[in-house]
DNA sequence: GAGTTTGAAACT
DNA sequence: CAGTTTCAAACTC
């Protein structure tokens, strides 16, 4: 992790929604009276990985000095400092006090503010936390070992600092908060460090592009850097800062965090072993073409995370991963999860009727596509396991009626044609979901989420292009921008200045 | 450690 | 926006 110095880093904040509340509510471990010792059971959102905003990109505002971080002589805690039960202790500490963090945002490194968000992507979202109650535990077991191992291992290569960075995990949010908590409180100067020092190796980049790792992780290069005629240093610090507000002008994003992660998916294990995220992948995809994503030329392996549909690359091999394995696993995720969530489904049940067969056809042959099945949209075969041909002639023959339930597709199409307004307790907390769009995006095929029609394209990789419309949520109220009968409204947490902007933009744009 | 390969970033 | 060049890391020998 890079030593914010007291220079105006802030950490990516940590907010708790209503909806998390929701969640707690769901629990059967209360907080209060949850030692803090027992965190792993217990169900606060910040237990969760709370995604790095993905538009966290250091602000470039000519007041205030670059965000960049300085590395001096960096002490990491021993490993005995970071072992479970004290990190997840002074992790409750940071909770507590999330008047900090929340200040620390509004002192203008990172703010946030509230765009639209669907209710459909609720659903999701209420989808993704559900499962995740019950698989929680263990994930979170699992990640605090992994994460207490990096730790410890002191930060041996820029590499490591930087993997360390992009990991969104539960516990790297428990290691920042219980960092950045302590040294609040003593007021000290983030520090830590690397014991091998060579950091970058740049010689014709001036370590002034994003060519250069330490001025791409938003840190100056060091001492023990290899690189030549650095200019990535406090000593030329407007120097830095023009180049990096050149940068973000090209690409809002740069600087953000480069591993998105939209829902708090549960590790899974890569066919070589390796553990990833599901859902955390690549703000901007790869583009490989020769290494099979199975080298360190690879953004996404580099990063750990499976390649997505945003990616460009040629014949994928990811081993956290593949592109094409990505969505399908998301979609099937789903499926699980609307068996396991009847209650949801009696909710949505009465909202089946929009998606005509010929809309539904490519969907599925879509999804069977990507994952190598034989589908016949009419009727022949499975489009994917969980969903018969039975269930298929039905919902193509009569897309008016209503699937048994239990049949998978059913939930599907009730998420993305519900009329109906929330249940109150779901509704009400909806307004707070963050970050979703983009497991919508990825779990929906284009052709549901508009993308189709390259005008209504927005990708989830660019700040400048989140969907916003009208802030009539949850009442009835359809944009024209998805298929008909699609409900558009939608909430997104997005840092002040690029919400606001696009926001604006939106406006302009309708 | 030198040379090659690779893909992102930058440039045109 | 596509094609090309530059760049530095990853990889190979």
């Amino acid at each position: 992790m890079k030593s914010p110095k007291s220079n105006g880093y802030v950490s990516p904040p940590e907010i708790r929604s209503p909806f998390s509340k929701f969640i707690n509510d769901l629990s059967p471990i209360k907080t209060s009276r949850a030692r803090p010792s027992l965190c792993t059971q217990r169900l606060t959102e910040s237990c969760f990985p709370i995604i790095p905003p993905v538009f966290n990109s250091p602000q470039s505002d000519t007041n205030q000095p670059t965000n960049f971080l300085q590395r001096d002589g960096i002490n990491w805690s021993s490993s005995n400092d970071c072992d479970h039960s004290e990190v997840v202790g002074q992790y409750q500490g940071v909770l507590e006090d999330e008047t900090i963090v929340q200040n620390q945002a509004n002192d203008g490194g990172v703010q946030t503010s509230l765009v639209e968000i669907s209710n459909d992507e609720s659903l999701d979202r209420m989808l993704e936390f559900s499962s995740e109650f019950l698989e929680h535990q263990t994930m979170l077991t699992q990640v605090l070992q992994s994460n207490n191992d990096h730790v410890t291992q002191n930060m041996e290569t820029q590499q490591d600092v930087s993997c360390f960075n992009q990991l969104s995990t539960p516990c790297q949010q428990v290691v920042e908060s219980k960092y950045s908590s302590e040294r609040k409180r003593k007021n000290e100067t983030y520090t830590y460090k690397i014991d091998s020092c060579k950091l970058c190796n740049c010689k014709r980049s001036n370590c002034l592009k994003l060519y250069c790792e330490c001025f791409a992780a938003g840190i100056y290069c060091e001492d023990c850097c290899a690189c030549e005629n650095c200019l990535n240093k406090p000593d030329y610090d407007e120097l830095v800062h023009d180049s990096r507000k050149k940068i973000e002008t090209r690409n809002p994003i740069a600087f953000a965090p480069p591993i998105v992660k939209p829902s708090s998916d549960s590790l899974t294990i890569g066919g070589d072993g390796n553990t990833s995220n599901l859902s955390a992948r690549h703000k901007r995809g790869c583009k490989c073409k020769r290494s099979k994503c199975l080298k360190k030329y690879c953004e996404c392996y580099r990063a750990k995370v499976g390649c997505s549909d945003g990616c460009h690359c040629e014949n994928c091999d990811n081993s956290f991963g593949k592109k094409s394995e990505q969505r399908f696993k998301r979609v099937e995720k789903w499926m699980n999860q609307y068996h396991e969530m009847p209650n949801t489904a009696e909710v949505m049940s009465d909202s089946i009727n929009v998606v005509t067969s010929n809309q539904l056809s490519p969907i599925l042959e879509e999804l069977a596509d990507v994952n190598h099945l034989n589908v016949s949209t009419h009727g022949q075969s499975r489009a994917v396991p969980s969903l018969t041909s039975h269930d298929m002639r039905g919902i193509q023959n009569n897309p008016q009626a209503e699937p048994k339930q239990g049949t998978n597709l059913h939930w599907w199409y009730s998420a993305l044609n519900s009329k109906q307004p929330w249940p109150s307790n779901v509704s009400d907390e909806s307004h707070s979901f963050d970050n979703i769009y983009e497991l919508m995006e990825d779990g929906f095929p284009d052709m549901l989420m508009g993308n189709s029609n390259p005008s209504n394209t927005v990708k989830s990789s660019s700040p400048n292009q989140k969907r916003i419309s009208p802030p009539k949520f949850p009442s009835i109220e359809f944009g024209s921008n998805f298929l008909p009968g699609l409900p558009t409204a939608r909430k997104l947490v997005l840092p002040t200045n690029q919400a606001e902007n696009d926001h604006q933009g939106s406006k302009n744009d309708q």
